[in-house]
DNA sequence: CAGCATCCGCTTTGATACTG
DNA sequence: CAGTATCAAAGCGGATGCTG
């Protein structure tokens, strides 16, 4: 393994996360849980399966992950977080913050996964009425559907449908992250393209950084 | 630039700060604020001046760092971190958290810098007694003296030697460190060749976490 | 000397094909 | 499904040379 050969934890960090496609890795597993090797493929376009191969082989080494035989009827190794892995959510999560102005630049071209409306949901929103009434809304970009959930005053992003959302966010990818994390506003959104359904202030609950 | 290709800033952070050597550069300048090209070299031992030369045109390029035509009688350009590259910190910060315990496990021949054990002062120690009278703990490890110095609750690092420090902490980074750290005890370390002067008290003063 | 640019040998990466 | 094998291209590290 390279390495930095300096005696300070960020080069250390480094020497062990730092490679290419390594946080990445991390953040499927962070965000989707235990997968399988091609699970984690289908995550990474652009990686090259050998290479992916020895970074999962390194990161086990170093005890971030570790993999296990799924039981019966699966029948296939699962890739897990090990707790020491765990701990690298910080380290994603101050890198996402940071990078997230990154956005705004981005052209097109890029790929997106539906899943990681996640992270700005994540980032950007909070109940901030948490005594009132449980609250759902549904995202359709990308590949699949997602449900971002407010309830109790915590926020969820779970993948899938749901029967009565009390909004829907359907777009390209820009603009509904725009509009999740406040940076577009919903008149400016829905003027350049994205479809809304649903009363505009309940959205406004959750976007207390909105202003 | 290479890049992710992907609509997620966790892979926008990285396609930016990714490079090998970039946030170790970030952290020469968050640690010792503006340098000049040599300096930040000297820092970095490996690094190839060439690669030196184009890290530092990316970073200028995506508004981290900035160069200055410093003021006469120094003559010089000094590199700068931009506000957009002093928020790295957190990140660096974050990385430097979870790098941590990997010092354990180095065997020696690794580059130490004694201004790094700034990292392990700000991380590890905190003044449990804010009212009592400031103290000042001198390091003798590596290339120069650092002071550690703990007044109004606040604990800071600084080079240089200073004039009557209530106590002195010399021998390997190692031990210094482990020391620091509160990883190891004072008389393990004193039997393993630390050198160590003054009350034993007054460190235990700063070390909340050392339980 | 400070701040690079050039060249060269080596390693890493990315794309594709192939295998148990 | 979960990789290994192969190979061209890009990136890296080290040495050296150039320019103010």
């Amino acid at each position: 393994m390279r390495t930095y050969g300096q005696y300070c934890p960020l080069a250390k960090a480094l020497d062990v996360i730092g490679d290419r496609w390594s946080l990445l890795i991390v953040r499927e597993l962070l965000g989707r849980g235990p997968l399988r090797y091609t699970d984690i493929r289908n995550g990474l376009p652009g990686v090259a399966t050998n290479l992916l191969a020895d970074r999962l082989r390194e990161l086990e080494e170093v005890g971030v992950i570790r993999r296990e035989a799924a039981p019966p009827p699966i029948a296939t190794t699962l890739f897990h977080l090990t707790p020491r892995g765990e701990e690298l959510r910080s380290v994603v999560r101050a890198l996402a913050d940071w990078g997230a102005p990154l956005l705004g630049e981005s052209v097109g071209g890029d790929v997106f996964r539906s899943d990681w409306v996640r992270y700005p949901a994540a980032l950007y929103l909070k109940d901030t009425t948490p005594d009132g009434p449980p609250l759902t809304i549904e995202v359709r970009t990308g590949d699949e559907p997602m449900v971002i959930e407010a309830a109790d005053g915590t926020v969820r992003t779970r993948p899938g449908p749901t029967q009565h959302p009390d909004a829907v966010l359907a777009g390209p990818p820009k603009l509904v992250i725009g509009v999740i994390a406040g940076k577009v506003s919903l008149s400016d959104a829905t003027a350049r393209g994205l479809h809304y359904e649903g009363d505009p202030t309940v959205l406004g609950r959750l976007q207390p950084h909105a202003l």
